[in-house]
DNA sequence: TCACTGATCGTCT
DNA sequence: GACGATCAGTGAG
């Protein structure tokens, strides 16, 4: 890691930002899955914990739809995935390689296994706590893959079945801007279905997670 | 920038 | 007992 450092906002500035977020409603999310996928790009993600708040808007989503060989739903309801099987509009957080938490957005009606993976933000606010969670990670990469999206918001298994469009701690909020140049490619990371085209990302952000030629 | 590898452990077969 | 919706570190081009 010989890296230059970067010039990035690095300073302490810890003044809470005051952005205009709006709770988002569960009747404003598309009830397809590849639609809520692509709706989700340039929406915020909020966590309001004891340490202050976190916001990230979402620049990279993957869809999970039901009957998809990929999915965690595939082959039917487990404990671990119980919450992609309940009603929309809910986390569904899940432990990965040991190592990482990911963070899904459930949204398909009660009994259907569908839904949508976070893999990617641009951190707005409480980007000190990120970085501290995130061992001092450039801004750029505090939220750059969904492992560590995750973990820049502290996200656990303790976090799983939150309604995101309710009162609370973890939540959806309408997008600041509309998200520029959406474009789609395969997923990430997969052995089946791996050529589905389900990714979504913001064309052009710095943010996107991923090799570069799926983001171009 | 890309390719490869080890870490690490819950979940399912 | 094998695998996995990943990440960080390393080395090559």
């Amino acid at each position: 890691m010989t890296s230059p450092h970067e010039p990035g906002p690095k300073s302490a500035s810890p003044s809470p930002l005051e952005l205009p977020l709006r709770r988002l409603r569960l009747a404003e999310l598309p009830l397809d899955t590849e639609e809520l996928a692509r709706f989700l790009i340039g929406a915020v993600i909020v966590s309001d914990g004891p340490g202050g708040r976190i916001a990230a808007r979402l620049v990279e989503t993957e869809a999970y739809l039901p009957g998809d060989e990929a999915a965690h739903s595939f082959r039917g309801e487990t404990a671990r995935n119980a919450t992609l099987f309940r009603r929309r509009g809910l986390a569904y957080v899940y432990f990965i390689y040991g190592n990482h938490f990911c963070l899904n957005v459930s949204s398909g009606p009660e009994g259907v296994g569908a839904g949508v993976l976070l893999r990617a933000a641009e951190p707005l606010d409480g980007i000190a706590a990120m970085e501290a969670r995130r061992n001092g990670a450039a801004v750029r990469d505090l939220c750059r893959g969904p492992g560590r999206l995750a973990a820049a918001f502290g996200i656990t298994r303790a976090q799983d079945g939150i309604d995101l469009c309710a009162p609370g701690p973890l939540w959806l909020a309408a997008p600041l801007r509309p998200a520029e140049a959406p474009g789609t490619s395969v997923r990430i990371g997969l052995t089946r279905a791996a050529d589905r085209e389900l990714r979504f990302y913001e064309r052009g952000s710095p943010y996107v997670s991923g090799p570069a030629a799926l983001s171009s």
